[in-house]
Formats: C-alpha cells, structure tokens, sequence
DNA sequence: CGCGTTTGACCGGCGC
DNA sequence: GCGCCGGTCAAACGCG
C-alpha cells in the first residue's frame, strides 16, 4: 500500500442521512475491492448505479448492535482506485486489534483531513 | 452446522 | 401522477 492515499470527503449529510453521525468516503488505490479494516463485514446486496460503469457493493457489519454500512465502489475516473464510504461507527470492539494501528483515524474522532473533492 | 455470499425483486423517496 | 434511481431484504447454495 505505497500508494495508500486516503481521500476523505464529508459528504452534505441531511434528512434522513442525519442518523449516520459520521460518514467517510476513502479512495484507495487497490485491485481489490476487499479493503479488510479489521472488522467482519457481510456483502447485503449488488447494485448497478447509472453514475458508474462499474457495480457497488453493500456491506453491513456483523455485530450485536452494530448498525454500521460500508458502501464500496469503482472509481469512474480511475477503475484502478475504490471508493470505501462508511456510514456509522461501531458498537463493538474491533475484532482483529492488529488492523487497529493501521487504521487510527477510524477509531478516533479527529476531524480527519476533510479534503474538499480534490478530484476536479 | 453455521454463516457468508449471490441475484432478483420490491419499496420508498425525489424529481419532473 | 408517473418515472427513475438507490437502497434494502429475502431465499438458496456453497464452503469452511
């Protein structure tokens, strides 16, 4: 993961989106899709968006409790970068605390690098 | 045996 | 009022 350069945009949270009190989106440069964080996430669903080529996939994490959605989808621009949104925080702990320094933003309520759409 | 995964259909919301 | 898009749920199958 040289390239490991994690895009973050805050989306315009409203209406009904005003549950989710954090919304992330990461753009990482990867081949796979797969991007394991640390927590068990199960695959609720398959979509075709008209605004990408490429299908998104849903996933939800597998926790007592833990409402948490992660949305994952090709970037349009680049098919080589994916596009990580999650919505939600954990209830839970993290069930593999190895990711746990890998990840560090996730877990801390920083005010991430709020990186207006750099991609214009 | 348990659960994770996959595809299709259905529903709701918003826009025109 | 209708159409479109996005999102979610459900059932079945396969694999570990």
């Amino acid at each position: 993961m040289d390239s490991f350069d994690r895009k973050c945009q805050n989306s315009g949270i409203k209406g009904k989106n005003a549950e989710v009190s954090q919304r992330i989106t990461f753009r990482t440069r990867s081949q796979l899709e797969v991007m394991d964080d640390g927590y068990k996430w199960r695959k609720y669903g398959k979509k075709t968006v008209k605004s990408s080529p490429n299908p998104r996939n849903y996933y939800k994490c597998s926790g007592e409790g833990c409402d948490v959605k992660k949305r994952v989808e090709r970037d349009r621009d680049d098919s080589n970068y994916v596009l990580t949104t999650y919505d939600g925080v954990h209830n839970h702990q993290t069930p593999s605390t190895a990711y746990y320094s890998q990840m560090p933003l996730l877990h801390s309520n920083h005010d991430w690098a709020l990186h207006p759409s750099a991609n214009s």
